[in-house]
DNA sequence: CCCTGATTCGC
DNA sequence: GCGAATCAGG
């Protein structure tokens, strides 16, 4: 692969604008993050910060959260509009169309997790590729959890975009 | 193990 | 000049 001066620029541009090597050179194709590493260097482009970990730098720091308190607020309004429609399965059905927000209970099975709101260029084989958002948006981007056994999506998307029949039911 | 950047050195 | 292999670190 040859360094032309448009994918110098966008190197740079990118490079400046403090993505990984590895997003870089996904971004640029054809290359791999070693490639465009030794480029930076024989551009004698700034390196990172801090060697090893720059990852602080260039990258917001996601709080390792524990799950938010559920809204009660929010879910006792809902609710009451909600009783006067009478049958007995839909008022299943729009309890649980205030999700993903856990069922009150921080110790129940169902967990929806945060996702790690990755890029697409941020994907690898074991980042959940469940999309999030729309992808016209600029707020658009993938789940990005771990993911088990190099699956597509991490456990929690893999069950909503398996599912065999009957769960599929209880959740919409 | 996954990721990050840094360096070396044969091509 | 290029970049895979390797090293070092989080």
């Amino acid at each position: 692969m040859i360094w032309t001066d448009e994918r110098v620029e966008k190197l740079k541009k990118l490079w400046s604008e403090g993505l990984s090597a590895s997003q870089i050179a996904a971004q640029l194709g054809g290359v791999s993050r070693n490639a465009v590493i030794g480029k930076v260097h024989r551009l004698s482009l700034p390196g990172r910060a801090k060697a090893g970990g720059t990852t602080a730098a260039a990258r917001p720091k996601r709080a390792t959260s524990a799950p938010r308190a559920p809204n009660y607020a929010a879910r006792a309004v809902t609710r009451t509009v909600t009783r006067p429609a009478g049958a007995t399965v839909l008022k299943e059905e729009v309890v649980v169309d205030l999700a993903p927000e856990p069922d009150f209970a921080l110790e129940t099975n169902i967990v929806v997790p945060m996702s790690r709101r990755l890029e697409l260029t941020q994907l690898t084989e074991r980042t959940c590729k469940w999309p999030i958002g729309d992808p016209l948006k600029e707020e658009f981007h993938f789940c990005g959890n771990d993911s088990p056994e190099s699956s597509p999506y991490c456990s929690y998307h893999a069950r909503l975009a398996y599912q065999p029949s009957a769960e599929r039911r209880r959740i919409r």
